[in-house]
DNA sequence: TTTAATGCTTAGTAATATAATAAACTAAAT
DNA sequence: ATTTAGTTTATTATATTACTAAGCATTAAA
């Protein structure tokens, strides 16, 4: 598993959306600046997150983006592999991704077995962790009594 | 931590040279044509591998490959950093390939106390893995009885 | 001492992925 | 009607991946 540039950009969009989950929309263009996201690219990449559920919009005057579900349901696992692919280091171990490799015969593949525990490792902590404690992370980084606005990621 | 397949071919190859660790020098040529890797893309792995002391080779007739540390002293981490880089999913979270990233705030950032997480999972993984473990689960998948060279990987 | 089998070195290339940027459009609120 | 904001579809520059090509250098054996 590797995080681009787009995919820590996305879960820099969910920590700004997930502080701000009880207020208003969140307009693109804010959290474009807060964050320093080339705004274009990040219209592409919310865009991405609406299709699948993660996020909801609201267009015109007043319009932006909010969650669409609550923090603690979206794990960091379904966020990374809708917008980087598999997190096993090799597709032939990966579960929703999976793709034949190489190798003759992946039952007696070394390599492969070893790749399994690299994968499940990966996959354990990103299931485990989601927007709601990345959020709570941050807050506790920072302070607690800042404005949801206010937050460095 | 990603695997390209010139990763994968790295591993196979030295599983090829862990298994005949006790023999002779292995030609590229037999390396390639067993595990069905492009000859000169191999010569570069193999170039590669043997610029950091992982390999030693042999010029002229009779001349090949052959591991230049025991195998059970090759750690897949050491491996995989040199070939793939960074086993960190992002650099700013890099033990040896450290890069700052985009937040203005590392000791502040929570993407970055998640994936330093993972970062680790996946370093002790592959720190505690090593070719000759790799080579002992490529018998143990296949048979101990075979000759050497008859391995699929 | 030649020759054939090997590794070594440098360069080039095609395909794909990454990180944007651009332009024009649609929807909603005032 | 006008302005704010999301939507859609192209386009582009750069980097990475996976090779391929050509020719040189070394060594053992005939």
């Amino acid at each position: 598993m590797k995080l681009s540039l787009r995919g820590e950009y996305a879960l820099r969009a969910l920590i700004v959306l997930g502080l701000n989950y009880h207020e208003h929309v969140v307009p693109i263009q804010v959290i474009s600046e807060q964050q320093n996201i080339p705004k274009r690219f990040l219209e592409q990449i919310l865009g991405d997150l609406k299709s699948v559920g993660i996020v909801e919009s609201k267009r015109g005057v007043a319009g932006g983006y909010r969650l669409r579900m609550a923090p603690d349901h979206i794990t960091l696992a379904a966020v990374i592999r809708h917008i980087e692919g598999p997190l096993a280091p090799v597709s032939c171990v990966s579960v929703r991704f999976y793709e034949r490799c190489s190798c003759p015969d992946e039952a007696k593949c070394g390599i492969r077995s070893i790749m399994k525990e690299v994968r499940d490792a990966i996959a354990a902590l990103l299931e485990k962790y989601t927007v709601a404690q990345l959020c709570e992370r941050v807050r506790k980084l920072q302070g607690e009594n800042l404005n949801p606005l206010d937050y460095i990621i």
